[in-house]
DNA sequence: ATGATTTAGTTTAGGTTTAAAGTATCTGCT
DNA sequence: AGCAGATACTTTAAACCTAAACTAAATCAT
């Protein structure tokens, strides 16, 4: 009953009368399988693209997905962004983004400025050849998202990203403890 | 330019005439805005779910998500399933794949039966204990799927997964290696 | 001011994940 | 038969990632 994607359902009970609205159990069965095979297909496609970025900046860049992702968020912020920012942003724990940013500052590509505001606090920025670094790869990137959603109607993509805002509108309301 | 959701066109070059149709370069650069954002988007929305369906699962059950996940396949395939296959069905590596039947055949969960005909290959099946406890969770797991996604309509529901059943298709049409 | 609490970030232990190299078996070809 | 290549899976090294415990600094309430 879980994880499939390919299932109808079978026969019900016999009506007593021809019946084009479903009973409220078939509803709700129906409801909770529309629900998980949403989930599935997003999931799916997500992984799919996830992998498929990865393996090209790895081979065609060298660098890794979280990096580069750190990298990106960073890209923005020319003042920098303190780790607790980062760790929101990038929807991973606090101690994986630092282990992270400990790879990217000794490739020099990112650096730790103290905040002089808060001695707890830093800043962590692109160093001027992690914005050139990134800059080149990012156009790339993008190039890359294209292509692998180049098959999709325009139209088509601008109600997944309608439908997909409402999605995550819902999601942080929901529990809404980490904003987007 | 990068990772940015929020982000607007600036004033382009003064036209000649008021012109409703966007030029080439225009054209281009909003759709690989729109590509790039719709990416991110439904990135977003599947790592939300993701985290806390990860941390239901190991509050409630103490069990990890891709253990839950592996399981999942095992779960329509009484009959058992390959290493390869269950690699490919879950989209990651076979050395992963390897590393959490090994976790959940200690946990006495799944059994490694080896294949008669072919001495290289067993099949991966769940225990009985695996098939109870999973049939325990699952049943949770899918009411917390239909809670997330409890505040999207039924119709955008059905919309999606229409867009995304299209989106996969044409990933898997694209770069066709690995079957859906 | 002083102690309690909160906040920012790190560390630790354990599990996941990948890419690449390795082992064993099978298949096809001659 | 016997060998070349493909296939199924495992191992290894390095990176990622989480949850929980920890350190240090800031804030708050007396």
């Amino acid at each position: 009953m879980h994880f499939n994607e390919n299932k109808e359902r079978a026969g019900e009970a016999p009506a007593p009368l021809p019946e084009p609205v479903l009973d409220l159990a078939s509803r709700l069965t129906q409801d909770h399988h529309q629900a998980l095979k949403l989930w599935l297909r997003m999931l799916s496609c997500t992984v799919k693209i996830e992998n498929e970025i990865r393996g090209r900046l790895r081979s065609q860049f060298g660098i890794t997905l979280p990096r580069f992702d750190l990298m990106a968020q960073l890209e923005r912020y020319p003042q920098g962004l303190r780790m607790g920012e980062l760790s929101r942003r990038m929807m991973v724990t606090g101690g994986n983004v630092t282990g992270i940013t400990d790879q990217l500052e000794q490739e020099g590509l990112v650096q730790r400025v103290p905040d002089p505001k808060d001695g707890r606090a830093f800043s962590v920025m692109l160093t001027p050849a992690g914005r050139k670094a990134f800059t080149e790869m990012a156009e790339v990137h993008e190039s890359w998202v294209v292509e692998l959603l180049q098959d999709i109607p325009g139209d088509d993509k601008g109600q997944l990203i309608e439908l997909l805002s409402e999605m995550k509108g819902h999601l942080y309301a929901r529990n809404g403890k980490d904003k987007p």
